[in-house]
DNA sequence: TTCGATTTTGAATACGTATTCAAAATCGAA
DNA sequence: TTCGATTTTGAATACGTATTCAAAATCGAA
């Protein structure tokens, strides 16, 4: 399966390879009967251009890495899509690369991307192990962006809601409903946007005077098991918690599906409040009660500028800081405290 | 910001730009002297080996495509996330795109792919309109693979579920539980996969006796929102349907939405019956009976078909067609037909 | 028809790497 | 020490494209 190259075209045409090429660039200065000779031979072969080789001359590859924790998370599921569609628009292609939530992976997935010369990379939950790597990324001038994180130093690109108010905004509204005793099912400490959300969380209730019990406090893995029988155990505790509020929507359904298990009316028995809201949030047989990340104008802010990062280099001597408002939105998982618990 | 090319390190290290690419390749005849003084010359200037020029000398990018539908359904989800991490295993990359169950994109898709040398490609939801241009990529030797979903013709290489056989199951156990109005919600008929459903759907009833209702198969895009208020439609009448047979899990949820906003309790008025089995199908705030794709199973199995073709090239004369067993899995939201709808 | 200006084309080269082929360096046995 | 065999290295080239620079072809006005 010989490949067919310019050079094959140009000799059935009868031209040079140069001439080839101009057509394939749409050169203005040439003859019609050229150009159309041409055309016949790249259309009567099914010649496609190799952009490998066009790559390496005009020193662009046209594409960008996507580096996800977890694609089947549908957080991340709904940025992915909404990324790679715009990025298709934009005649950029994507390589996604999944890390499992695994720090080596990010190590790896970074140097894979670098040696395939991505014009830029969006970064998704990146944890603070890896401040200085993004650092000097970021310093050496190739076009990175944290989404949905950020790092505690000034010259990184980021984009991010304020995951501290979010947090706050959920405890405020379960503490109005009568709420005291509640829950925080909690990322991995490492990653500072959902450590943010357990920072709020404490300091909303402490400022509400309440004291903050670290037995309610789970640290985890985004594992669904790990969450599932957790909260199953804490559920069934004498003094359980009337309400639980989760680092993610995703993490939120094991909350449901371990209530459900233990035949705990939700929200009559117990709240829950996630965190992003999905679109599986707004679904009426579940009506998740969550914080919205405002995803679609998170995801499509972050590819495009990631794209002026790339088509501006001069420019990027400034970084580009985005925060976004978070917002509570009340649907059917969470209602007044039970009498008792 | 120049990038640095094995000639730069050569030129540091006081070697020929030959040296430094085996060092890189792990050539064995080398004086142990060379090599580390060329690694540490490597490493000062944090030198990245460039994969585009590479690719083009080696004639191999270590790449693959994958087109999907829509990566925000679940059942995509799952499955790119299987398929991602396997490749990362074995050293490829993915690109994705995101169709959004366009036709158009489709064609795109392939040739964006094709120049961008990736050396396979796996393709969900291929509509039958493709059929040619399918079998023509397949025949000029090149590795494609459908997934879920295949082409009424001899020579291409697909993995996909008994679909037909997956419908009659569902119908089965409605039957069983007394039901007797049963709706489909189906797929755009374009798709083989999701057509074969239809086609078992009306099988099984006829063959027990039923007539086919066509008011009661709505064959609809992968839109959320249509299948949401078809369904709202559909079980405002007075001789509503009983059951609801959907063509995936995803459009399962739609039509729990629509249930759930008319106040219809689940399974006690209405039985819904998925596809696919999701993860979230077997959360227990759900569960959502369905037919279940093994979907591990098969991710990794298109996968490591896929490498098999690109690796083994010559063997490609022979096609790949795996057909996997359905399997019906009962969870909570099917239940006996109510005395009277 | 002629000649300067303009349009159109081709030869040569570069992008950054891997590899072939040959030469240089080293080794070991006598 | 010498010389054939072996190990180690470098120069040249190729991968497939885009572009520069210069030459060839064409045009239009006189």
């Amino acid at each position: 399966m010989k490949r067919i190259t310019t050079e094959d075209v140009a000799k059935i045409a009868g031209v040079s390879q140069s001439t080839v090429s101009r057509v394939l660039n749409d050169y203005p200065y040439m003859k019609k009967n050229t150009r159309d000779k041409v055309l016949a031979v790249i259309n009567e072969l099914g010649f496609t251009r190799d952009e490998i080789a066009r790559s390496l001359v005009e020193k662009r590859t046209k594409s960008i890495g996507l580096i996800i924790g977890s694609i089947s998370n549908p957080f991340f599921a709904e940025t992915a899509e909404a990324i790679i569609e715009r990025a298709q628009e934009l005649k950029y292609d994507v390589i996604i690369y999944n890390t499992g939530h695994k720090d080596e992976n990010l190590e790896q997935a970074i140097n894979l991307l670098i040696g395939k010369r991505v014009e830029g990379i969006i970064l998704t939950s990146v944890s603070k192990n890896y401040t200085e790597k993004i650092k000097k990324l970021h310093d050496s001038g190739f076009p990175v962006l944290l989404y949905n994180s950020f790092l505690d130093i000034k010259d990184v690109n980021f984009i991010v809601m304020d995951n501290n108010k979010g947090a706050r905004l959920a405890v405020q509204h379960l503490l109005k409903l009568g709420h005291k005793k509640i829950a925080k099912i909690s990322g991995p400490s490492k990653y500072l946007a959902t450590y943010e959300r357990t920072i709020g969380y404490k300091q909303e209730l402490r400022e509400n005077g309440y004291e903050i019990d670290e037995d309610l406090i789970f640290n985890s893995e985004f594992s669904y098991d790990r969450i599932y029988s957790f909260t199953k155990k804490l559920l069934k505790k004498n003094d359980r918690p009337t309400a639980i509020l989760a680092a993610s929507d995703q993490m939120a359904l094991a909350v449901l599906d371990a209530a459900s298990s233990l035949n705990l009316k939700v929200p009559e028995d117990l709240s829950v409040v996630g965190f992003d809201n999905i679109r599986l949030a707004a679904n009426e047989f579940i009506g998740l009660t969550t914080i919205s990340q405002q995803m679609d104008h998170m995801s499509l802010t972050a590819l495009e500028k990631l794209i002026y990062l790339i088509e501006n280099k001069e420019a990027s001597s400034s970084s580009i800081q985005v925060f976004l408002k978070p917002e509570l939105i009340v649907r059917k998982t969470t209602g007044p405290a039970p009498i008792q618990a």
